[in-house]
DNA sequence: AATGAATGAGGTTTCATTCAT
DNA sequence: GATGAATGAAACCTCATTCAT
C-alpha cells in the first residue's frame, strides 16, 4: 500500500460535510478557523493577512483565535503544521517517478483554487516565527529526500547527491508553476487545464529524476 | 548588437561606485531609498516591510520616503518600475534559447544574494495598489513574450500558442528555484554553484524551449 | 403643540443623568465621545483639535474613536448630524415672532459655556468634509426658513423674500453673538446676563423680524 | 479731517502696484507672504492652514516664513498687527453714528471676497499663542470703545455703560453677518448687494446705537 | 537673499490582544 | 464557550522647522 502514495496530493477532510455547521462546539470552530486561515494565509502572505478578516471568514469571534491558537502566529503554525501531517507519511516510499509526477502535476493542475496547491503556497510563506520557520525547512527537506529516493539518492551515498539536487529543482518548478498560476494572471498559464499541462511537465519531471 | 541581450540579467549602475557618497544630494538620496526598499520589499513581502526599516537600511529620515515617492506604496511602484525599465528591453529580441537558458541560469545563480534575482523575487510580490498590480502582470507577459518569440512563437500564429506555454513554465522554474534558494534553507540547493545548476537546467529550459 | 416650539433652545438629555456611569458601554462610550468632540470642535475647530484631546476628555481609548464614527470626520459629522437631529423639527412651525426671539436670546446668554450654544457654533466650523459641509448648509437653511416663515415668508411668494433675508441677517447677529462671547473676552458683552441682553436683543430681533 | 474717518474700511495699499515685482527684495517677499497668510488664515483658519500653502500662494521659498517672521505663530502675530495699524486710529473720533453704520454696511457689502472683509474674519481666528490672544482682543476692545463713544459712552461714566453693550452687539452683528456671508453659503444673504442690505442693517445698527 | 534637502515631533489610523460579561 | 468592548503599541504620514549650499 506503499504504493500509490501520492507525494504532495492530500484528500481534505478537515470539515466533514454530512456534520450540520453546530456552534458552541470548540472542536468545529477551531477546523473552522484553520481552514479560513490557511486560504488567507496561502493567499495573501502572513503579515497582509488580519486576524479580523479570518475570523470574519470563518464566522467566528475574533477573540477565538487567541484562545485556541494563543497568537497569530500560534494559529499560522497550526495551518503549518496540518499541512505537514498530511504532506509528511514517515515510512513511505515513493515508488515510481512516472507516480510522483504525476501527483505532482495533478497538485500543480488543482492551483490556483484548489485545496491542495493552497497548502503548497502555505510553504512559501514566512511569519517571522522561529518556530514555523523549523517546521517549514523540516517539510521542504521531508518532501524532497521522498522524492529523491525515488530517483535513486541514497542519504549515505555522496555519489547520488546530484539526485537530491535534481529532485530540489522538480519541486521548484512545481512551486513556481503553482505561484504563477495563483497570482501574475498570466495566460495561458494560469488557465491551462491538465491536459495541456502534462506533457511538458512530465518531459521536466522525468527528466530531472530520471536522467 | 540584439544578439546577446540577456534576458534577465540586469546591470546595476544605479549607483555610480566612484562618486564619493554625497549627503544632501536628492538623487543619491532617492537611490538608497530605492536600493533598500528594494531589498526589504524583495525578501520580505510588502506588508511585513516598514517604512521605518527601509529608511534605517538607507540610512536617511523616513519622511523623506513621502517626501519622494509619496507613500510606501508610491515608493513599491517606483521599485517595480526600476526593475521594469531594466528588464524590458522592447526592440531587442532573444536570438537563441542557448543564450537565453545562459542569462536564465545566471540569475538564478545569482540568488540568494545578487542584485538580479531580487528583481525577479520583486515580480512576486504584491502591494494591493491597482498600480503596481498592473505593472507586474506587464511586466510578466513582456518577459515570456520574449521568452516564447526564441522558441518560435508568434502572436498571429495559434498553432504556436503552446510554445508560449512552454515558456510561462520556464520562467516559473525560473521564479521558483530563485524563491526556494531565497527562504527554503534547502541543501544542496541553496548553496549550488553556476556550475552545479548548469547540467540539470539547461536540460529543462533547452527542453521546454525546444522541444 | 406646534405652539412653543423653541427655535434654538435644545434640551439635552443625551446623557440620562440617572444612570450610573456605566464603562465597558458602547453606547455610552460613544455618548461621551459626541460630547466631548462637540466642545472641542466648537471651542477650537475641527483642525486644531486633535483625537487625542477629545479621547482624553472622555476618558476612553483613542482608538475608540475609530471603532465607532470611523474617522475624525466621521466624528466631527456625527456631531453635526446631532445638533440637526435637535434643531430641525421637521413639520413645527414657530407661531410667533416674540416667542421666536425669546428663544434666541436665551441660547445666545446661554453662551459661552452652555451646551445650546456650542451647538451653534459647531455650525460655524468646517472639517473640510463634503458630507459635513452639506449637513451645515443645509441646517443653516432649515433654521432661516423657519424663522423667516414666522415673519410672514412663503416660499412660493417673491414679494416675501426681503423677509428671508431679514431672517437671516437675526441668525447672523444671533451667531456673531454667541462667538463674540465665547471667543473675544470683550466686556461688558461676554459676562451679560440674559436680563441685559434681552432689551436690545428683542429690538434688534423683533425689528428684523417684523419690519 | 477727523469727520471722515471710516471704522472698519481699511485701504489697502501694502503692495504698490506701480512697483514692478522684484524677487531679492527681502520687503516684497514679506508684503507677498503677509497677504497669501493673511487671505489663508481668514478664511481656512489658522490650523488648518499649512505655511506651504502660503508659501506658495506668495510664490515664496517655505523657509522664508522662519526667516522673516520666525515661525508660523510669529506669521500670524504679523498679519494681525497689520490689521490692527489700518484699523485702530488712535485719536481719530467717529463723529457721527450714521456714518458708522455706513462704513459698516460697507465692510459687510465687501463680504465675502474683499479684502476689507477678510482683515474682520482675522480677528475672529485664534492661534493658541498668547501674544496673538492679546492683540486680538486689544483690537476688539479698541473699536467697541470707538463704536460705544460716537453713541454717547464715556469711560469715566457708569451710567453710559449699556451703550458700551450696545456697540458690542453691533459689533457683533457686523462680524455674524460677514462670517456667514462667507462660509454658510446662505442665499439671499451671501449674495445681497450693498442696497439690498443697507435698508436692514441700518435699522438695526442706528437702532443699537441710537436707542 | 534664497533654495531645497533633511529632520523630528506629533497626528490619525490600524491591529493584535486582553478583559468583562 | 462565546461575545464585543477596550487597550496599547506601532504603522504611515504630515508639517513646521533647521541646515547646507
Amino acid at each position: 500500500m506503499a504504493s500509490g502514495t501520492p507525494v504532495l496530493t492530500v484528500s481534505d477532510d478537515e470539515v466533514s460535510a454530512s456534520s450540520p455547521i453546530k456552534t458552541r462546539d470548540a472542536g468545529n470552530t477551531q477546523q473552522l478557523l484553520l481552514h479560513a486561515a490557511r486560504r488567507r494565509f496561502a493567499r495573501d502572505g502572513y503579515a497582509a493577512t488580519t486576524v479580523r478578516e479570518i475570523a470574519a471568514d470563518a464566522g467566528v469571534n475574533v477573540a477565538l483565535i487567541n484562545r485556541y491558537f494563543t497568537s497569530k502566529e500560534g494559529l499560522f503554525e497550526a495551518c503549518l503544521t496540518r499541512v505537514v501531517e498530511r504532506l509528511e507519511r514517515p515510512g513511505e516510499v515513493v515508488d515510481s517517478i512516472e507516480r510522483a509526477a504525476r501527483d505532482i502535476i495533478r497538485t500543480i493542475s488543482d492551483s490556483p483554487n484548489g485545496d491542495d496547491s493552497l497548502q503548497l503556497l502555505l510553504l512559501l510563506r514566512t511569519s517571522g516565527d522561529e518556530g514555523a520557520e523549523r517546521i517549514r525547512r523540516a517539510t521542504f527537506r521531508n518532501f524532497t529526500e521522498r522524492l529523491a529516493a525515488a530517483a535513486g539518492w541514497r542519504r549515505d551515498d555522496p555519489t547520488t547527491e546530484h539526485l537530491m539536487l535534481r529532485a530540489q529543482l522538480a519541486m521548484a518548478t512545481a512551486f513556481g508553476t503553482v505561484l504563477l498560476r495563483s497570482t501574475s494572471g498570466l495566460e495561458p498559464l494560469t488557465s491551462a487545464s491538465e491536459s495541456e499541462l502534462s506533457g511538458p511537465l512530465t518531459e521536466v519531471l522525468t527528466g530531472l529524476l530520471a536522467p
